[in-house]
RNA sequence: GUGAAUGUAGCUCAGCUGGUUAGAGCGCCGGCCUGUGAAGCCGGAGGUCGCGGGUUCGAUACCCGUCAUUCACCCCA
């Protein structure tokens, strides 16, 4: 009915939601302090090339889901559809990996261009980390009892963790010629975008939904016969590691992620609660990514998780309502203007002790007044009619028993910082 | 990019096979109650029926297009 609306696949986040987003935030930025970890916000756009080479040309992303435009310069620019790679970008421009190990967390928007639906937008929202310099699978477990211990704190219980090693460069090619052949042969029975993707992107057949590729790859040769030692070590030690902190991971050799950057460990967290869409969490070590973009040869392995998902199974489980917090403590009713006019200075002192306090500038009823006063979770009114003013004075209103007190205006403050002690 | 369903008040929805001034519940505002929060009763504001075209004497309804929403595919957070 508005002749403007957001525009598609993004939305206003209004009030009383804002409040759930907050306690989100504040928990992502508590348990990531906790575990050793620095916040980094990077620009919501970054030069095009930027997202190119790092994610890969022949992922979806790059093809055709990144918002790209050429600027008023000439150059051409995208906005973040994901934050692994800008925060390597800013890691190596301000040379922040002489000082390993380095741990960077961020949350924020990122875009992409696809058909909203069911869990996905155009703008969404991911929080992540990065963890530079620790080679060892002590760092991916970290990273995913991180992941958990956000989603404990938010009250998501219901979830599902799969794990999966893509092997090193080197066992990696191996496997991926030893698939490459097998798929040629048996090319005819994969499905059309299969067939399309044998030549670009082999790797992603893997994880297909279509049922034509599952049956085709029921025979495929498996990645675990491909890891070198070194790799399958690294994957061993790392179930360990998690089965030692009592966290259960599925490994499920199909998982192998859009994003080309990753080697050995991956990882997922879905949730039937979700839809279609059913991931809230994915990530990995990328070993050579660093590199890769002109950096040192550094480690790395990180994690994101999409909070928007992750507040839709927050309600899901019904545990994150009562997080809109109602903070008004007092609540200002002038009867009238003089008495509106009077109390601002009252409203004012109260405030600069600390207390959340409002006052109701519509001039309505005091019955009216009193009513959305109680409704707000407010514990005491401050009422002032021609009455108080006569003598200086205001009347303060329990709003749970109803009991009232007469005190002097100038006694306002003080009293009410008393009270709310008690 | 593909497919399907749906667009009527702030919200949830009616509106019979096309017929005059488009309705309800909830919410909002006011009154009953000249200064005390409930309930009830009474009243009020709020709609270019998503937008554009077509058919028709007449369209919220039928047809075409378009935009948006929702769900699914693809893919992912």
């Amino acid at each position: 009915m508005k002749h403007i609306a957001a525009p598609r696949g993004t939305v206003d986040i209004l009030p009383p939601e804002t409040s759930e987003w907050q306690a989100l935030e504040a928990i992502i930025d508590e348990v990531a302090t906790r575990f050793g970890y620095r916040e980094i916000r990077t620009p919501i756009f970054e030069s095009t090339e930027v997202f190119v080479k790092p994610i890969g040309e022949g992922t979806d992303i790059v093809d055709k889901e990144m918002y790209t435009f050429v600027d008023r310069g000439g150059r051409s620019i995208t906005l973040r559809p994901e934050l692994t790679a800008p925060v390597v970008r800013a890691a190596l421009e301000h040379n922040m990996l002489q000082h390993l190990p380095l741990k960077l967390y961020y949350r924020g928007p990122i875009f992409r261009y696809e058909r909203p639906q069911r869990g996905r937008f155009r703008q969404a929202h991911q929080w992540g980390v990065e963890c530079f310099g620790a080679p060892g699978p002590e760092a991916d477990a970290e990273i995913i009892s991180l992941g958990l211990d956000v989603m404990k704190a938010i009250g998501i219980t219901d979830y599902r963790l799969e794990i999966n090693s893509l092997g090193c460069e080197a066992c990696r090619a191996r496997f991926r010629e030893a698939l490459i052949g097998y798929l040629n042969r048996n090319v005819a029975r994969l499905s059309e975008t299969s067939q399309d993707r044998l030549a670009r992107n082999p790797l992603r057949i893997l994880d297909s939904k279509d049922p034509r590729d599952q049956d085709v790859m029921s025979g495929a040769p498996t990645m675990d016969a491909y890891l070198c030692a070194a790799c399958q070590e690294h994957f061993a030690t790392l179930r360990t590691l998690l089965e030692a902190m009592g966290i259960r991971a599925l490994h499920n050799p199909h998982i192998v992620r859009g994003l080309d950057y990753y080697t050995r460990t991956v990882f997922e967290i879905s949730s039937s609660a979700l839809g279609a869409q059913n991931s809230v969490c994915g990530g990995g070590r990328y070993d050579d990514l660093v590199k890769s973009m002109g950096g040192p040869d550094v480690a790395g392995v990180g994690l994101a998780m999409g909070m928007d998902r992750m507040l839709m199974l927050a309600r899901s489980s019904g545990l994150a309502r009562d997080r809109d917090g109602k903070s008004l403590q007092i609540a200002f009713v002038p009867l009238d203007e003089a008495s509106t006019r009077a109390l601002v200075p009252v409203m004012h002192e109260v405030r600069q002790h600390g207390i959340a306090a409002d006052m109701d500038y519509t001039r309505r009823s005091i019955d009216k007044q009193l009513r959305t006063a109680g409704e707000s979770g407010a514990r005491y009114a401050v009422i002032v009619g021609e009455d108080e003013r006569r003598n200086g004075e205001a009347t303060i209103q329990n709003l749970a028993t109803r009991e009232r007190t007469r005190v002097e205006l100038g006694q306002v403050a003080s009293e009410l910082t008393r009270r709310l002690e008690v």
